[in-house]
DNA sequence: TTAGCTGCAAAGTATTTGCAGTGGT
DNA sequence: ACCACTGCAAATACTTTGCAGCTAA
């Protein structure tokens, strides 16, 4: 199974230009910006880790507040793979898509992983040198009540 | 498979002694009490969850300190599931065992699951009327330099 | 007795919010 | 021109840390 499902930056931002459109939203110079950082991250993203990116032209203000913009609109994802931080990642086309993570419970090193087979995974973490490995594995949507 | 993998209080206590004894700690009072408190809990629990079901006995900070201790010697896991707030369970009996659970994108709903097949669980979930399902899996570990 | 541990208070981070001014449309 | 958005600063939430006294072993 082909993993590489990241929205492209044409697939992004027209997305963006639809949900901006529904709610009467605008195309900001900052939220362009925060996208863009965002589309060029090969790795999950912090709020800190755009502001750097952006070398410190956008106030970190605005780029919480537009990263909530884009995980309520769908564009991004939120993480949180056991940090004191939140992280992000650019959407998938496909929603359903699964999200695979390795993190390293010492150093906190993560790498997004390219295969989608549990076993294959495990084992070609185990080639990598990975050790004491386990999983979690975790559903979201909406409950019933929502 | 059967998947009522958590650590029974005995077992529980069992391990926090010789891990005490391993390293020179001991067994106080209060950190007996947060450590009831969270075998106590059906549910993935907070500092400030276990600080009120102690009805604030236990400062909050010796709470953090000792959820902290137990996460070191694998007594409890972290889950923070996409939470602003750290999330710990107690762990399990086998520390490869899998950790399922379902979300709610909206109220932050958090239910345990039973089942360890993931095709079943999508649909047990379905049945139970939740909808917009993706599911996400998460690796952890040590990795080669560490 | 002697460290490890606790409570309390103060300090740190991460994130959010109020508000006046700026800028898309 | 209107109203959403931004930067700035202050506020809040969560967590950690310093320290003096307490207590398990």
């Amino acid at each position: 199974m082909n993993c590489d499902h990241r929205l492209t930056s044409e697939e992004a931002f027209g997305r963006l230009q639809s949900a901006l459109k529904a709610q009467g939203a605008r195309l900001t110079s900052p939220r362009k910006m925060i996208l863009e950082a965002a589309l060029k991250s090969k790795k999950p993203f912090s709020a800190e880790i755009i502001f750097q990116n952006l070398k410190e032209q956008v106030d970190l203000a605005t780029i919480y507040r537009n990263l909530t913009f884009f995980y309520e609109i769908g564009l991004v994802h939120r993480v949180d793979i056991g940090a004191e931080t939140a992280v992000y990642e650019i959407g998938s086309k496909d929603e359903q898509h699964h999200h695979h993570y390795f993190v390293c419970k010492t150093c906190g090193k993560t790498e997004a992983l390219e295969s989608c087979s549990m076993v294959a995974v495990e084992a070609g973490l185990k080639k990598k040198g990975y050790r004491n490995l386990s999983h979690r594995l975790e559903f979201t949507g909406l409950c019933s009540a929502c």
